[in-house]
DNA sequence: TTGTTTATTTAGCAAGCGATAATATAGACT
DNA sequence: AGTCTATATTATCGCTTGCTAAATAAACAA
């Protein structure tokens, strides 16, 4: 019963009669191409392939799609892990733009029209239907990957909201930190927002209200909410970290 | 060289050997459990499962884990396809609750008051890490399931929103009825705490804000920016809808 | 042309996977 | 206690998957 696996047909001839001669391949190009080039390529694919199967899916169907047989992958990535990992390195890594940051604290230009034009180019940039799936993967897969895009954003975009919302509603004060609970109201109006981008282009949900459209009703609401509210929460975080027990 | 399988050890053996006795298990229980009662504790068993590895989990590994053996599953389910669809229903079906929108109409309390406490019982039934996470594995291998428990927000929960915030804004109109922009302007709130969520449960970062504490920001400062402009969108959108080319 | 290098392919293994058939046994009923 | 039925297990199939070794062929130099 278990050496059934003989009977399978010409199993026998394979293995006695001469390896057949490469047959003429059909596929997209025969050129060779340089390693750089190949690696850029094979990467590229693989973020369109993984982005749209998750990270379980084969070698075999992403060479398919390259136009190239599956061990070439293995000259290039020693295993799968290595190319998934260059996956990830390559979408996190190559698409923020410290600029923003600039943008944000650009005072010549009313804090309105910062917000929305930062959503502008924000959005271009991240909220793509490849670059949403790899990073809604990789935070199912493990944490470790969106928290440090999430601290990157906590460290270098938020407190610069926060400063700018406190100069906004004439309460700036240099000396006193941002807050964690002021992160945290920031917080609302980024998220509100990629949370809008994942029912577009993940969930596929028609757009019935434009997406920048959007961003003016939200930041408008932030910003109006925010001159009464903004400054009350200042206040009773420094109230609070005034008492004696304001360390936890 | 393609018959080399043969060779694998003791393969002859186990095929003329009698089959041997089965030796006493150790597993978690020998007792036989009536079919609906194992049904609902190998559901139960692959939510946990599958939400922390994926719907592309195996059939034996889960089977390990509830201590019964993998073809066991198969008596209850005819593919594992079918097990995983039963997880999403029990999942998305199972944890809405229909009050939830008659506390959200209940005037008697403040709106500011309506709206926290529907977030504290909220994310007790779905802010949960095993919810969240097969909701986001879910959207990944296809929309479906998350269009329809979006549409169900969008149908049961936001425009009951959207009609308590006309009233706070006392711009309350029982004919007009709840545009697009308006839903989309109450997403804004439910977007951001929803990502609050996933923040916490899915990406497990360390809360340095309380969630009810983050959910009063929130709320507070939707409020206090509807107050002036809700009565603004409202307004922009009626007269777009009075002039000749509103639709679309 | 001829030889060398190396990008690329062919063939294949070993482990893992979903699924099935045959067998064994727990537990209720007589 | 003995019988019977449905629950549960054992063994195994056929296919897929990540990965490797050997063979092939394109590009370049002599």
């Amino acid at each position: 019963m278990a050496l059934k696996r003989l009977e399978a047909p010409q199993a026998k001839d394979k293995s006695t009669a001469p390896r057949r001669p490469a047959e003429p391949r059909e596929l997209a190009s025969k050129v060779r191409l340089s390693p750089p080039e190949r690696e850029r390529q094979i990467i590229e694919g693989a973020i369109a392939y993984f982005s749209e199967v998750g990270f379980s899916g084969q070698t075999r169907e992403l060479s398919k799609r390259l136009g190239i047989t599956q061990p070439l992958l293995y000259r290039y990535f020693s295993s799968k892990q290595e190319l998934v990992e260059r996956v990830y390195k390559t979408v996190f890594e190559g698409r923020w733009n410290p600029a923003w940051v600039s943008l944000i604290r650009d005072r010549t230009i009313p804090l309105r029209g910062r917000l929305i034009e930062f959503y502008r180019q924000y959005s271009e940039a991240t909220y793509r239907r490849d670059w949403l799936r790899i990073y809604l993967y990789a935070g199912l897969s493990g944490p470790v990957l969106n928290q440090r895009y999430i601290r990157l954003i906590q460290r270098e975009l938020l407190p610069a909201y926060c400063r700018e919302v406190r100069h906004y509603c004439g309460v700036e004060s240099a000396e006193l930190p941002v807050s964690d609970e002021e992160i945290e109201f920031v917080w609302s109006l980024h998220g509100g927002i990629f949370y809008y981008a994942v029912r577009q282009n993940v969930y596929e949900l028609p757009a019935k209200v434009d997406f920048m459209r959007k961003v003016e009703f939200a930041v408008d609401n932030f910003l109006a909410g925010a001159k009464t509210t903004y400054p009350a929460l200042l206040a009773s975080v420094y109230a609070a970290a005034k008492r004696p027990d304001h360390h936890r």
